[in-house]
DNA sequence: TAATGTGAAGCCTTTCACAGCA
DNA sequence: TGCTGTGAAAGGCTTCACATTA
């Protein structure tokens, strides 16, 4: 290990690599140039080898990378070689549709429980999940569930994020920007659609923009 | 305008910007200064300002920024001064939750049209938008729709994909990765939840990583 | 005085070219 | 020969310090 600093956005390609893997794995091919899993993911070569050698070279020249072999090395890099339990908070319209999302699995996550504060959904089950009620957010740390998933409207966020945080996940991923983490007790990943898809006009040529 | 190139990032950072000034115009204040945008948002006054300058500068030394004016500059940088119709193509759990998301409309969207090819959706309503088949999707560039959004399983996404861009579609936000854009006719934004989830582990220290 | 706008420095990331290995 | 791993160059973004302006 030659890197002092490992950039962020080498760790972001990382999950995108090892689906590729896992879908190359699927068809009993053993060995895999860089050259071609870059092609098979529509990114570059060099790219994927300067990737992965911040985390240790783990090719043979000359014949490429031992696919079961690598996935196994990725997953051990993002720490996915463990299960990891996550919290979902706020079981609207977009939390329902997280929580039936069947895609985590792959990458070793369970959603292990669902919050909600409306009393109407307390107690029902989605994708065998039974919601409980905020003021169960405490045992989360006894749970072993080291993860939160927020998808709750932005007002509510601040203060679930804190209830979160003070309930010992390490990690949150939030579908809204409306908190301030404070003192960084853990890591937090936004995805906000809404503002993502407001920077999409800006890329359409002027001329193109239908006047209205 | 003294640069060349804008970065990226700067364009990203925006519609934040456009939001924390949207919910100051509110508390019928009328300046604000880089600094108080900064703290009311979390990010860095420096950045702000270098990020406007970019576009040309909108404020007064010693006064800062009349709100309701950057509004409206930044609302015509992103276009965002006209509204935006999209069309959305997969009506499954998270489909339907975008359909009803409610926080587009500040931004000038409006969700237009909505496609699925499962016959038993088509025809029924989700937030007053009424389902298509897939073979409607042709129509889109007489309606005036110039953005997509994709909401469907990974295997199906590069067919819509290829359809929405004959569409005269010219801006995609994608929820799945799973596409190559060809000769890059239009603008695509990716959003991969799954992906995302995927590399907050790595950045939870070992010693906290739940053994299981 | 109080705040903007920006050149320059520093840092991070991508790209390139090729030495070296199987 | 074919492919990896990596130093070095190039490019892009963030941060800083301060000249400038109302």
């Amino acid at each position: 290990m030659k890197y002092h600093k490992i950039p962020d956005e080498a760790v972001r390609r990382l999950p995108i690599y090892l689906r590729g893997l896992l879908s190359l794995s699927e068809q009993e091919r053993k060995k895999i140039s860089s050259q071609r899993l870059a092609d098979f993911l529509g990114v570059n070569h060099w790219q994927i080898r300067k990737d992965l050698s911040y985390f240790g070279g783990f090719g043979t020249p000359g014949t490429g990378y031992d696919i079961e072999k690598l996935i196994r090395q990725i997953r051990k890099i993002l720490k996915l070689n463990v299960v990891h339990k996550a919290a979902l908070v706020g079981v609207g319209n977009l939390g329902s549709a997280v929580l039936r999302y069947p895609g985590f699995r792959i990458y070793g996550f369970k959603i292990a429980a669902a919050f909600d504060n409306d009393p109407k959904k307390i107690g029902r089950k989605i994708a065998n999940i039974t919601i409980e009620g905020i003021s169960n957010l405490h045992t989360l740390q006894k749970r072993k569930i080291d993860l939160g998933i927020i998808t709750i409207p932005c007002e509510a966020t601040q203060e679930t994020f804190n209830k979160l945080i003070t309930a010992g996940v390490k990690g949150v991923l939030s579908f809204s920007r409306c908190y301030k983490t404070g003192r960084k007790k853990a890591k937090v990943i936004t995805i906000d659609i809404v503002m993502d898809l407001a920077r999409l006009p800006y890329y359409i040529p002027t001329s193109q923009v239908a006047k209205v």
